[in-house]
DNA sequence: CGCCTAACGTTAGTGCTCCGAACGTTCGTT
DNA sequence: AACGAACGTTCGGAGCACTAACGTTAGGCG
């Protein structure tokens, strides 16, 4: 049982995933909200497009996130008077309250995934996921990919019911 | 941007995840096929409920997984004599090729993947992570849960568009 | 000014992974 | 013989990431 780190990832990530999940399900939450919480708290109001910029998060489901946290109260949608293509977004008292909630509880949710690791292991691990990523970020944005959609579709077929997904690079 | 563990765990994973997806796309495989293979190929023929517990994936999707394996020619699907109820899955010649095309393919991504850290630190990463596989796998399995159900929903309800999902603590 | 491009917000739909519920079949045990 | 348990299967749903397409608005340029 070699396991490779991809599978270590994913599947530790799986339990993250599900240990986030559920603490935020039992708010009626789920990890956009925090995620778009934070931003607006710490960096700001911005614009739809601004916000899933900062966050990662894609436009497409931001609509979604941003509906939810609207009908919440935690978020107030309102259009941009220089700019009537955009919504600006700000954040609300109570989205503020919001914010602090879903991170205690994610804080929760830490000390549970990490329990069984030392203070400096879990930093030791920080930091190479953090290295990781800062790697991935720099090539995907810098990458524009003109090739590597072309070696998507080299070996493709083998199996019926699969196709080439045609998911972006990026 | 103190960014907590669980999201870079995510984020991260989410990379391997795409990078992993990518890389069995373009062969027409998926995450589930080598995970499959890999079993069968180390640790021989089974029963799919056997498959299942030894792969960790779900009963409902190991049918779809089997049948693309199947239909590739990968794999084969015969009643257990001695058990009716049975099927017993075994690797074909085939499938072995497959598999160690698959394996390849992953190393490949696991390159990729890791390719900012050094070989000690992706050893350490790997340590770490396994660390905690380990444990929440004993915690998950050894627990039956007969009150974080109860706790799932007590706060539940906050927002109109989400509900807490009644997803098992394992 | 008119045109065109680019950005913005939105909707709809896909894919993968993980999960729960239910059904019919078969096996063991009692 | 009857019952509970395991097996394989199908259906559906959640979460996250992503693509495609559309209508709207802003700005640059001839």
């Amino acid at each position: 049982m070699d396991h490779l780190p991809s599978w270590l990832l994913t599947q530790t990530a799986a339990h993250a995933h599900r240990l986030v999940g559920d603490g935020f399900a039992a708010v009626g939450a789920r990890g956009y909200h925090l995620r778009l919480l934070r931003s607006l708290a710490t960096e700001g109001a911005a614009s739809q497009a601004d916000l899933g910029r900062r966050t990662g998060i894609h436009l497409s489901d931001l609509v979604g996130a941003l509906n939810e946290l609207e009908t919440g109260g935690f978020v107030a949608r309102s259009p941009d008077p220089a700019d009537r293509r955009r919504n600006v977004i700000t954040i609300t008292d109570d989205g503020l309250t919001r914010a602090v909630q879903l991170a205690e509880r994610a804080a929760q949710v830490q000390e549970e995934l990490l329990a069984p690791l030392a203070a400096d292991e879990r930093e030791e691990l920080s930091r190479l996921l953090w290295r990781l990523l800062e790697h991935h970020r720099r090539v995907g944005s810098v990458t524009p990919d003109p090739e590597a959609a072309g070696k998507m579709s080299e070996v493709a077929g083998s199996i019926p019911g699969v196709r080439s997904t045609g998911r972006g690079t990026r």
